[in-house]
RNA sequence: GGCCCGUUGGUCAAGCGGCUAAGACACCGGCCUCUCACGCCGGUAACGCGAGUUCGAUUCUCGCACGGGUCACCA
């Protein structure tokens, strides 16, 4: 059998759709799941849309993801290069020979002739397309204006009748009527060639076996067949995959900062989640396991389960994906990640961040939602009495005061040396024990006093340690105080 | 508008003629607990509509509705 090749042909734009980077990974999966390669292919003949840079963005997210390429631009291969601006030269030859086989031929229309159809065609209520006006056109005519250097095109000659049939891995067998379809232009006046046929040539020339490509050229498609034909190549496997949206009208757009992967990034997403989540959208294993590593994804992945209709990209879904790869870190990696986030807004020294990471590893679902988690332990925040109102902890007003009150000496009786945890812990189960109340009556209050919040990473043992007997007791104080008044 | 594609809970989705129509996220309830989370247990919730084909349609066919895509010297 024929060695898997696939590629991804991305513009670059500047900008990594999350679509795009999905239609990557799936590329990327249907390689390695093959023992094939995988091709970086740069899709740059839009000079218009050429962004400086951009190239760079597309290596760095694609290595960021593991879908590391086998060949490319930057480390070359067989079948470049790999950059589509520089394989300008061959495109031309190939469409010359269609010229010659008969199956394309040379266009002199001029722009205003054009806009004069169209603008003819609007005014009659038809669908414009090109009246093929120099398809019969005589080799004597051709040549005369070839050497008087009029400009040209060069447009595929679709045949005027009959159909044409594509196939799609996914959706099977799509039939047109030829009458359908344009005689689409091959190469531009500039001597450039158009996407779609560069495309087609280019995934010849590289040996590609399995395109993967959005749902937007499924239309186009009937027309790659033709040329296939009529070059008398292999048709290589398609597979359409469908977008992903934002909601059921609109497709994620950069417009909303939500479309691509660096947005993701900065709203505190783990690649690793946001790779599995995407491989999700649009994807469905076999099994009930949704949690795979790229690794597992290559044993996992099956074409098959792809679905043919538009995925909404759920960011609840992501969230809960990523909270998982959270808790998955180790320790020394959460802290490389958090620590960040908690300085944000803990700018203090004396305390113990790989505490506080421990505290918090389980309840993050996403690194930027730390610093707001933790910003009580810099300064204790304005807060209300009614925090010490709870109704399973048995606690209001008066008896949090009369806990506070009696918090006080028993935590100044515990020396500097002796601050930490155990001792705290067990000598507030002293008190609790001694008094005979619930535990919640003497740790609820405390908790409120020393965080001001209604929830916290850890509970009142762990704060008090962390931010220190001195600053425990003023907290403590200025709680008594506030219960106090009135 | 022409052509192409799609339509299962709020979301992602399994299903491929006969099922009490999976699972995950979200939501709700409970347990655990020095708070909130985490974790564990349980619950609510779906086949767009109308005709066929068939003993039997979520599944096959047709029509309708709705949604998307595409109709460039852009990719």
């Amino acid at each position: 059998m024929k060695k898997v090749r696939t590629r991804f042909a991305p513009s670059p734009t500047g900008y990594m759709h999350i679509g795009n980077l999905r239609t990557a990974l799936f590329t990327y999966l249907i390689a390695k799941q093959n023992d094939g390669d995988f091709i970086l292919r740069i899709e740059d003949t839009d000079r218009e849309r050429y962004v400086e840079g951009a190239v760079d963005v597309i290596y760095k997210t694609l290595k960021q993801c593991g879908l590391q390429w086998d060949e490319g631009p930057d480390i070359g291969g067989p079948v470049g290069p790999y950059v589509q601006s520089e394989r300008m030269g061959m495109f031309k030859k190939y469409a010359v020979d269609l010229v010659d086989k008969g199956e394309a031929y040379y266009c002199f229309c001029d722009k205003e002739r054009l806009d004069t159809l169209k603008a003819q065609c609007e005014a009659e209520g038809r669908t414009y397309s090109y009246d093929r006006h120099c398809r019969c056109l005589s080799c004597e005519e051709v040549k005369a204006k070839l050497d008087a250097g009029t400009p040209y095109v060069i447009r595929q000659k679709i045949p005027t009748e009959g159909q044409v049939t594509f196939h799609d891995e996914l959706y099977g067998d799509i039939t047109v009527d030829c009458t359908e379809l344009e005689d689409q232009i091959l190469i531009k006046t500039d001597g450039m060639p158009t996407y779609n046929f560069a495309n087609v040539v280019d995934d010849h020339l590289m040996g590609i076996t399995h395109v993967v490509r959005g749902n937007e050229y499924l239309a186009s498609a009937p027309k790659y067949n033709l040329l296939y034909k009529a070059f008398g190549w292999e048709v290589p496997t398609y597979i359409h995959v469908e977008h992903i949206m934002k909601d059921k009208q609109h497709k994620l757009s950069k417009r909303d900062g939500d479309a691509s992967f660096e947005d993701l990034m900065n709203k505190g997403y783990l690649t690793e989640a946001v790779v599995n989540y995407i491989a999700l959208l649009g994807w469905a294993p076999k099994g009930e396991e949704e949690i795979f590593t790229l690794d597992e994804l290559i044993k996992e992945f099956d074409i098959h389960g792809l679905s043919k209709s538009p995925a909404i990209f759920d960011p609840l879904k992501l969230t809960a994906i990523n909270a998982k790869y959270i808790k998955k870190l180790t320790p020394e990696k959460y802290m490389e990640y958090a620590t960040p986030y908690i300085r944000q807004s803990v700018k203090r020294e004396d305390i113990d961040i790989s505490r506080i990471c421990s505290l918090l590893q389980d309840r993050t679902e996403v690194f930027t939602d730390i610093p707001e988690k933790v910003d009580f332990f810099d300064k204790l925040p304005e807060y209300g009495k009614e925090l010490y109102v709870h109704k399973k902890m048995k606690t209001n007003e008066e008896n949090s005061l009369e806990a506070l009150e009696s918090i006080v000496p028993v935590l100044q009786g515990i020396d500097d040396k002796d601050w930490n945890e155990e001792t705290i812990h067990d000598k507030l189960f002293e008190l609790i024990a001694q008094k005979g109340v619930k535990n919640g009556v003497i740790m609820w209050p405390l908790r409120v006093a020393v965080s001001g919040k209604m929830s916290t990473p850890g509970g009142a043992v762990e704060i008090a340690a962390l931010i220190g007997k001195a600053d425990t007791l003023e907290r403590v104080a200025k709680g008594i105080e506030l219960l106090k008044n009135n």
